[in-house]
DNA sequence: CGTATCTTTGAGTCATGTCAAAAACGGTGG
DNA sequence: CCACCGTTTTTGACATGACTCAAAGATACG
């Protein structure tokens, strides 16, 4: 393999550039490790650059009084994190911390933005991948505005399955803490806490430890809906 | 002026568009009217094309429950609306409608695409609308899981004031009934009315008909930050 | 084996939504 | 100009979902 092509298939960055642009990522990207709870970026931290996740898992988070925080979505291989510090405030309105360990790709932000002024099929799969971030986050928007908390715990779990699958066991593949889960949906610990007890009360799911598994995807669903 | 320049200085479209492009715009984009409380397209409706707004404003949201529903956000001038159509899925997530007349500009999905094809600084800078969109939702979003109702409010009123401006008289420029109010921070009518009455009565806000005008600030920006 | 960190449970409170009904408003047509 | 009807506003009473607080069990861990 030449020493200027990208090794890792699901680099978001090199699958939609152009060739002959290849060599310049290749130098300009800077490859690390990521450990367990390492921490990308903060919100109000300088907006650097943009990152690019090869594998791990990763959580784009959003503080309230110093107390309380909302998840807003997980970036897993593949994914892209650091996009929403682009634009004129040169800040990271959100937060990105590893919740499992992988491989991050870092480019800063001026080479980033010179990629954008020259290569039209990049920007483009940017502007799919911002719109489809969007879709998500207005319909979570929605759903937090007039969605019961177990209803919102089911599209959590829904959303979960959907994005990090499931293991040999029918296990969803990601273990995170009571506490991630209760800001990922939008709840207190002990809401959500009883919540995943009526669940598996009612054999809508099954728990092992940290890993759920869904067992009962169309009853979860109608949670969803409730009242239609 | 040539037939086939654009003559509406705010058309998103035609600002960034390449010279020899803007002929072919001409001939795909259709101007047309647009009555308050006309419907330019609903969630479920086959993603058509993109809407740039000229004047006017519009209200893009989002169904719930055939009884409830949650104002995303709203367009006016030089606003873009329709965007969540773009990627796989072939309809629109979001409905929009008109909350005051004014002239809308409509290009079909595949000449936008083509667009976006070709034009590189157009698509960039439809990548940082997305952005700054998308940082936008995700700090409502957080707003909306963790914020009570009358810093939600509060909070609504200031980013009205910000997008609208101020009349002569210093009155927030939109009239939005109170209902569209009460969508728009995530709550109920009379949840709403009475933090509306809240703030009058403090003297943070004045009322005249459905004309509000900020009259502190300062106090008004506390209630968004709360226990900080 | 003791200390710290999570889990689990219970009880109490409060914010917000719901429901219902009265009052005010606005337009329309006679 | 007024009587009427539909809509929006205003108010009160009430129900309840969800958060908070606090404390007792577990569980991990050095």
């Amino acid at each position: 393999m030449a020493k200027n092509e990208c090794d890792l298939k699901s680099c978001f960055l090199c699958k939609f550039c152009l060739k002959d642009w290849i060599p310049a990522i290749a130098a300009n990207r800077k490859n690390f490790e990521v450990k367990k709870g390492q921490q990308l970026f903060k919100e109000g931290d300088p907006a650097a650059g943009i990152y690019f996740i090869y594998s791990g898992a990763v959580k784009v988070h959003k503080r309230w009084d110093n107390e309380k925080e909302l998840i807003l979505r997980f970036a897993k291989t593949g994914d892209i994190v650091g996009q929403m510090g682009l634009g004129p405030e040169a800040t990271y309105p959100v937060s990105a911390t590893a919740i499992e360990a992988g491989l991050a790709c870092f480019v800063d932000m001026e080479f980033f933005d010179s990629t954008l002024n020259i290569n039209t099929q990049f920007t483009k799969q940017l502007v799919m991948v911002l719109a489809n971030d969007l879709k998500e986050s207005e319909k979570r928007m929605r759903n937090l505005a007039h969605m019961p908390v177990k209803g919102r715990v089911a599209q959590a779990l829904i959303n979960l399955k959907n994005q990090f699958g499931t293991n040999n066991d029918g296990y969803i593949n990601i273990e995170l803490s009571r506490q991630d889960l209760a800001s990922f949906t939008g709840a207190s610990y002990e809401s959500l806490f009883r919540v995943i007890n009526d669940l598996t009360e009612e054999k809508l799911i099954g728990v092992s430890g940290k890993s759920i598994l869904i067992r009962d995807t169309g009853r979860l669903v109608n949670l969803t809906a409730e009242t239609e």
